[in-house]
DNA sequence: AGTGTAAATTGGTATTACCAATTATAAAAA
DNA sequence: TTTTTATAATTGGTAATACCAATTTACACT
């Protein structure tokens, strides 16, 4: 029994509704300054924490920035979300991302699985033609659209499997992953020998699916992606000492 | 040239980070009351209004609600509802069950098989108390609160495997399932035996997770799931039986 | 005209106080 | 004893004020 319970309309999200208004009406143009908080407080009638509550939240929607010393200022951009708000969330908090690979590093050795189980000729012409691609690329050294393509054919794979909800959640997982994916290839770029390494096992990997080993398509699967992980470790390790370096520059200012 | 500009942390997103990583990794649960805002500060060692920025940052973003006087909670549709609306939308066509139930089967081998390998005694004590409610509900005949029990426990295995993403998924899956699963318990309400093997089969696979045996935890999870889609394709055809006698039924009108 | 320093501006944080809604507790009535 | 009612404690909402820190502006000096 779950009447509607009254509405105690929040100040902070009355003055929210209004600037929201004022933003998508144009009153406030993407990239325009802002009046000073204070300002703005006495113009609405309320309190400087009322107003500042209000433009968090804004912030927090992605709608407004603010700088220290500087103002306040209408966003330029309207960033486009993903399916899954909380993947989303997730993907913004350094601490899961080795979580989501975890998690993708066994989506992928169930979609080599079932691909090598169920694919059929089409799906495999389709493979073939990804793969292609992907050794076409390897030529030109260009980082992202080698990531592009590495990214088209596990998602090729991932549809081969025919499991409308696995492909599904793949997808959303390589949305997120598509930063990581350029910066560890781009990474890979300088170690030597690795590129070469990484088109060797896609060709396993392929070439288990063609096979419909299951098994087999698993484990190259698994190897290839653990080989995908050591790169990336070792890249976060190098950021780490980075981040450090740099905070060892601002505390001794 | 947009170098990034030097950043300055602001006190109230570094809390809102910090509270949001609890809700996720699920220090703070779902409908969960959160310490008032003043402890809250004093926790965290800050002033009350920066608490409050961050809470309503979280508010905004749909984490969190706050009546007056009644307190701040986490919301409830976390990983239900409001995740992932293409999941959704598939669990309502009843061509893609065997897809959602075939993810479901993968996933559950992989929880039981990270839980065997990282579940703490707390997740193990968390697990047996399950493992005694289901128990203890085999004894009264009630599908409902079976079902109930059934979801919990394999929700704790999935909770024990320590990882975020798996278990985001997995919850929602459960949402999109959880009808399926009460039907099919009621159906093998009817086939005596059933309802002893089902439980040999939760206790045995409990006992792999708490072995510490991975590959073992994930055999005994893919007998028990091979058993219960079994049930659920008897299931399914006696439906298209009754289906298709409605049919005709409908087309002699 | 260029440069560097001081002052004003502006967002960020903390403290305090009080209000309003809710919840818990205790007292009173049935 | 149980239910109802009144009171108190809790807790989020709002306000006012002060001060800090980053940025911008103004101005004096070279």
């Amino acid at each position: 029994m779950t009447y509607n319970r009254v509405e105690t309309p929040r100040l902070s999200d009355v003055i929210m509704q209004r600037m929201e208004s004022m933003i998508l009406e144009g009153s406030f143009k993407p990239g325009q300054k802002l009046p000073p908080e204070r300002e703005l407080a006495s113009n609405f009638g309320v309190s400087r924490p009322s107003v500042r509550e209000a433009i968090q939240k804004l912030a927090a929607k992605g709608l407004l920035t603010s700088r220290q010393g500087g103002g306040t200022f209408v966003s330029k951009t309207i960033g486009s979300s993903f399916s899954d708000p909380l993947l989303e969330l997730l993907g913004s908090h350094q601490e899961f991302h080795y979580d989501l690979l975890e998690f993708r590093h066994s989506l992928e050795g169930l979609s080599a699985y079932y691909a090598a189980l169920r694919s059929t000729p089409a799906d495999k012409a389709r493979l073939q033609q990804k793969f292609e691609i992907l050794k076409a690329t390897y030529l030109d050294n260009d980082p992202t659209k080698e990531a592009e393509a590495d990214a088209a054919f596990h998602l090729a794979i991932a549809e081969a499997a025919h499991n409308i909800v696995l492909l599904h959640t793949m997808r959303g997982l390589f949305n997120l992953l598509e930063k990581n994916i350029v910066e560890n290839l781009t990474h890979l770029f300088e170690r030597d020998n690795s590129r070469s390494q990484l088109l060797e096992q896609h060709q396993a990997l392929f070439d288990a699916i063609l096979s419909g080993d299951a098994e087999l398509a698993r484990q190259r699967s698994h190897q290839h992606l653990a080989y995908v992980e050591e790169g990336l470790l070792e890249l976060s390790k190098q950021e780490t000492r980075v981040e450090r370096a740099l905070r060892r520059g601002q505390s001794s200012n």
